[in-house]
DNA sequence: TTTCTTTTTTAGGCTGGCCTAAATACTGCG
DNA sequence: CGCAGTATTTAGGCCAGCCTAAAAAAGAAA
């Protein structure tokens, strides 16, 4: 039986490794909130496990083997559904899904998953944006630009904003600063670390001026101009 | 933190409290499936727990304090919302909510819990037709007479199935024995442990012979003649 | 290349929750 | 009352998953 923490390390893992490339032991403690020393012990049990769930060599991090990944994606399936499914029908917002799904990924049936899956219809993006994995484990990865990348008079469609932290996705929400928004730069001060941002489609829509810890976290599929 | 092993424990002890007055280690063993030394063992660790959840003598069995119903109660709060959550809108049938709510039950929130209480507008009864602990954990406990007990000619309506055996469930349902059903005893075989038993309320409504694993596991309240 | 810093691993320990085997306490019957 | 049989507890262990402190390896800088 695969525990909680397996589970766990292996989506660290893998979120670690599309974020990132690269998997250190030191990474991934700081992630999961434990020591570097607890990392590597459950590092060497996932790699003597039989199948394999990581490929571990010492002093030079780890990645996932196709087992590994496997279950990865089916617990960032049911994360992802989960968190669509509160929002949807039982009215959470969408800065409180991350962690009441933290819990319930690792606990729902195969049973439950097709039945919120198929109430959904089938659903292809989260709250936040991101992807959800198909039944068969397909994971589409669109890898648009940061809201940071963008140059003055840029627009386009909010795809993804990042879901770590509940007090940013607040704040976006009040912003209207959410997937499909349509989004404009209107001006970028000098040395780009703050944007004068268009939400909305018309030329009168309201402006915000955002810093780089907040247009870090917003991704954008560049549209017009 | 309370593990969920702890929850189970209370859980446990509560409902064979209410079931069989005496709480055995044995039999507290084995309807959690353990040995029993571990639960001697457990039983200490909750009676040391500050504040206390048991009241524990060696030899002489164990109830809960006013501090372990109360987690109890919640449990079972969760459990039995759960199951109709389950039920209602998810489109589970009565036999599969117990095993997924047996899961959810350690990992749901407090707002989790208040999102499907409102849903279901409050509801008074699970799916087997056990009585749901109110938000403030006061739980209407109706005592009603098995099937089993009624006496010929006797009807009543089902208030009550015990929900151990996902078989028996199902096969119940088939027969439309479930809550608010309503039930006559059309004759009783000597000896008592079977019963011809009409299930509907119209005098044509079709009829069973039920044994006595079966009518045990009924309760009914009462009504007519 | 040698040294210094940072990262990672080893070593040793702890807790929770379970186990088996063996000892002991209750209980009911002769 | 005493003894057999059952119920319960003690003793000793195991495993998962975490910890800290100390050692060792890797990598950067001089």
């Amino acid at each position: 039986m695969i525990s909680e923490a397996v589970e766990n390390y292996l989506k660290m893992i893998y979120e670690l490794q599309n974020e990132t490339g690269k998997v250190s032991t030191n990474a991934l403690a700081e992630k999961l909130g434990v020591a570097p020393a607890s990392v590597t012990g459950m590092l060497k049990k996932l790699a003597e496990e039989r199948p394999r769930l990581v490929n571990y060599e010492r002093h030079h991090g780890v990645s996932l083997t196709p087992a590994g990944q496997k279950i990865a994606l089916e617990v960032i399936r049911h994360h992802r559904l989960i968190e669509l499914y509160l929002q949807q029908a039982l009215g959470y917002s969408w800065d409180q899904v991350d962690a009441e799904a933290e819990k319930l990924e690792h606990v729902i049936s195969e049973d439950f998953e097709d039945r919120i899956d198929a109430l959904l219809g089938q659903p292809e993006f989260d709250p936040h944006g991101d992807p959800i994995p198909t039944k068969g484990l397909q994971l589409a990865r669109p890898d648009h630009p940061r809201l940071s990348e963008l140059a003055a008079g840029q627009s386009g469609r909010v795809s993804r904003v990042r879901d770590d932290d509940p007090a940013l996705l607040r704040y976006l929400a009040e912003l209207g600063i959410i997937p499909d928004a349509t989004l404009t730069v209107a001006g970028k001060a000098p040395f780009g670390d703050t944007l004068s941002v268009r939400v909305g489609a018309e030329s009168d829509s309201p402006s915000h001026t955002l810093g780089r810890p907040v247009t870090d976290q917003v991704f954008v599929e560049i549209q017009g101009k």
